[in-house]
DNA sequence: GTCTATAACCGGATAGAC
DNA sequence: GTCTATCCGGTTATAGAC
């Protein structure tokens, strides 16, 4: 095995783990498998990381910082306030169809951190990233349009990361792609209701 | 320890390992964590069931058939259908405040199910009971209002369970119940435009 | 820094007496 | 039906050579 400097090692570890909890879920990310996945010795994983809780920490951590990236770059057509806010709801159902597993590991991972006291501060904070995110996405939405929000963006903020928390986990049990179209659709058009000339 | 019929004991496992998964989550949900709850044997414990497997699956089971209580003794007082949604809202809300670990249990045992190829089956179950459940209070609604839905009340009840799921996570994390109310009011709001005079 | 080997422990499940 | 005692596989973490 290469000679890696430690924060090297740790970040291949990170990466390893999270294909882990995506693909078999936080239960079957134990040490064993993640330094499997990553192709490093076990005593390889105890040099970088002192034990499993601070790489599941960290994990929780780097994955809360790296969440920006599905939503940001996004090019909107113009069009209505509806149309906007269904292209971008569906670019987001796109993203979660292209990997469900690490939308689902996500959850887990949040989950898991409500579970812990040392961790469960990290949820909360991911949740504000969320609503920070779609505020920032109702803005860009508000300015596209040249229209305002009749209500506080970041009341509708929340409004929003309910109806994707509840597409992802309604879709990822059925997987049916109908319905989530629905969910966008209703999603679409309530909220551009509270949208009113400038 | 008293002697038991089988299915007695199974039931007093089951619900010994309910409050176990509501307060520890699935992964303290070990064979010896719930016997200590129940006050049994580690023995017994495989006498009424053969696997762990089997006492999950069972209470995955058990959880889906009683689920239904919490929403379906309601009585509505009647008035607009924005007051009758933001009344029965309210009363899941107040449902969720009474008992908000074990309703973070039924996520949890619903990602485990998806998890297993076995239990997957039961986790679909488990929504399309939620979705009858919801289609249920809407058809209620409407009869209660005199007024009918423009739209399908099976696709509608899709979006009320993706509301609640979305509602319940939110809340879960957050413990806002300031913003909670902020939520029950637009989706009172929205899904109440869609009713008509029948 | 990395490795093999092993300690120390915990989990599910079973044996066999009562 | 219930119990105590035990097996056995898997897990985290560490020791010590290289």
């Amino acid at each position: 095995m290469p000679r890696l400097p430690v924060a090297e090692r740790r970040e291949l570890l990170l990466e390893a783990a999270l294909r882990v909890v995506a693909a078999q879920g936080i239960q079957g990310a134990t040490t064993r498998a993640i330094v499997a996945e990553a192709g490093v010795s076990l005593a390889s994983f105890h040099y970088a990381f002192a034990s499993r809780d601070e790489l599941i920490a960290e994990l929780v951590n780097s994955v809360i910082a790296s969440e920006e990236l599905a939503l940001t770059r996004l090019e909107l057509r113009g069009g209505s306030m509806r149309d906007t806010l269904r292209e971008g709801l569906m670019h987001y159902f796109d993203v979660l169809r292209e990997n469900p597993m690490r939308e689902k590991a996500m959850f887990e991972l949040t989950q898991y951190a409500m579970r812990s006291p040392e961790l469960e501060p990290l949820a909360k904070m991911q949740y504000e990233r969320y609503y920070a995110l779609a505020e920032q996405a109702l803005d860009v939405a508000a300015a596209s349009t040249g229209l305002r929000w009749s209500k506080p963006a970041a009341e509708l903020a929340t409004v929003l990361v309910v109806l994707t928390d509840g597409l992802t986990i309604g879709w990822l049990v059925n997987r049916d792609d109908a319905a989530a179209h629905a969910i966008i659709d209703f999603a679409a058009d309530s909220l551009s209701a509270l949208a009113e000339a400038a």
